[in-house]
DNA sequence: CCTATCTGCAACCAATCGGTTGCTCTCACT
DNA sequence: AGTGAGAGCAACCGATTGGTTGCAGATAGG
């Protein structure tokens, strides 16, 4: 179970979603691409960027002087387990719960 | 959909989700309780309360003079279908890259 | 070769955040 | 009735954050 805070900390900020979304639904783009689509700077892209590279929730590919970043939806399978687990841990206490009351 | 913000912000602060996570596999406690558990003064444990309140991912209830926190995983829920949002984003494109590449 | 474009680094700024301390208020209990 | 435990409010503090501007280094293309 790898390290589920850069995870949360990255998906935590509307911008980054934002970024995230942008490149899963619209394919790669590089950092200054995305500057324009978006109403921010593309130092704070990159800034975004580097947040979410650190969070494996994006890859990076230099080709020539551009860099091109794709998403890695893959990371978010961390946050679907432990909402799992948050989930099972859950359901556990109410049929202790409930053995308990019988 | 409902506000996805105030969720994600919720479940990016390490001791929150400590919390939480407490409260869905311990049941229901006050904060002073949790602040007895936890290292942390009984005020922040407030203050996250609060924020997981604000969340959805928490409920109030006021007995006597004590209020019992219990954690709603329900609210998880939102945090499932967003995760499940971007992957099938992310699966139509890949489809539609697969078809355009025959 | 020269220039325009794309990236990276650094400094800086205001706002937010997580946490603390200190005080007041309320309410259960003896 | 008095007291002690629990909750709420407010001020404050240092660190982090999201964002900006400015500048320097690389590289594709005319």
């Amino acid at each position: 179970m790898s390290d589920l805070q850069p995870l949360f900390a990255a998906l935590a900020d509307p911008t980054r979603r934002a970024v995230f979304e942008r490149l899963t639904a619209g394919g790669p783009a590089s950092a200054s691409r995305l500057a324009a689509e978006l109403p921010v700077s593309r130092q704070a892209i990159a800034k975004h960027l580097a947040t979410l590279d650190e969070a494996g929730l994006v890859e990076r590919a230099t080709v020539g002087r551009e860099v091109q970043y794709s998403a890695r939806p893959a990371a978010l399978s961390d946050v679907t387990s432990w909402v799992d687990r948050v989930g099972t841990a859950w359901d556990t206490r109410l049929s202790r719960l409930k053995q308990t009351l019988e």
